[in-house]
DNA sequence: ATAAGTAAGTCCAATAAATAAACTCTATAG
DNA sequence: CTATAGAGTTTATTTATTGGACTTACTTAT
């Protein structure tokens, strides 16, 4: 199967990684939520390629995740931001943090800590269920295919959710 | 930048990113969450090349995410599954797949739901504050490095985590 | 007994993607 | 003038991914 293809799977994970599933992307993200938004900062601050780093940008604005703004006029200057589709990925960009933060740490902690300003502690990302409110265990969870004749609305954000805010 | 340099980083998102920054990773994953175990099946389910799946497997074997379990004696086989650390990487999945439902879902609705049996519902993941238990916004968070001369321990899970049921 | 099938890979040659380093273009600062 | 900044592009090289055939060790059907 060709990269390409996985766009075109139905599987949503397929369709993710068709966006966000290299090697640079996920970090390059990471770097947007922190406030990073310009080519050059990118490149000094991750080491990537001038080459890889264009193609990268190119791809998540060619997918509505990153879109482009003139912050300059002579010469025409462009920042990279997220749109509304690419600050939906905040939940799993931060689950990614937290699981690097607790396998990868070394013995002075994670190096960077994420504050929640409403109650101002610094937290840990908690997996809950929309529809109860309460933590998830992966192992109370049960997957199983979309019934056939039946259909499914695309879920909507309810009042829990972070987008409502936003 | 090498690949392999990725891991040696201080950034949590880039060793992550050594780790399951690829185009496979993702969805070899989000399918060992759904109960695939073998070879066989990652293949003829992702059409994924055979060389390629066997060099996945055998990184996230190498990360101590996924482990090898004998399951017949005679021809020897082996299934793959998930160690405790790479169960942590429940939280991410599904915000991954949650974002790939609503952006990408056609009009029938997502491929696959998933039911939190404890409350009966199909559900969407919710990022909720470890420390106040409230549901975060992005915008409501402020990441800073760690203080140089202070030290923070490594977060370990708290009683709100799923892996303290686990 | 022989043939086909299953499971989990490895080997190989061809194609595609990522890399570093140099280069382009427009504009400002000294 | 010369140097610097910002945002890329070009080129040649190295690395990764691909499909298809092959291997090894059994089991099941004819």
């Amino acid at each position: 199967m060709k990269w390409d293809d996985l766009e075109s799977q139905q599987c949503s994970m397929a369709r993710t990684s068709a966006v966000l599933g290299d090697r640079w992307t996920l970090v390059i993200l990471s770097d947007v939520f922190l406030g990073v938004r310009r080519f050059e900062d990118f490149q000094k601050r991750l080491g990537i390629s001038r080459t890889t780093l264009a193609s990268r940008l190119k791809n998540l604005e060619d997918h509505g995740v990153l879109y482009q703004r003139q912050y300059e006029d002579r010469p025409p200057r462009f920042e990279y931001r997220l749109t509304e589709k690419g600050l939906g990925l905040y939940p799993a960009i931060v689950a990614l943090l937290d699981w690097g933060d607790e396998h990868y740490s070394d013995a002075a902690g994670p190096p960077v800590l994420r504050r929640h300003k409403s109650c101002g502690h610094d937290f840990r990302s908690v997996l809950h269920c929309s529809e109860c409110g309460e933590p998830v265990n992966p192992r109370d969870v049960e997957a199983r295919k979309r019934p056939a004749n039946k259909r499914y609305p695309a879920v909507t954000r309810g009042p829990m959710s972070y987008a409502a805010k936003a």
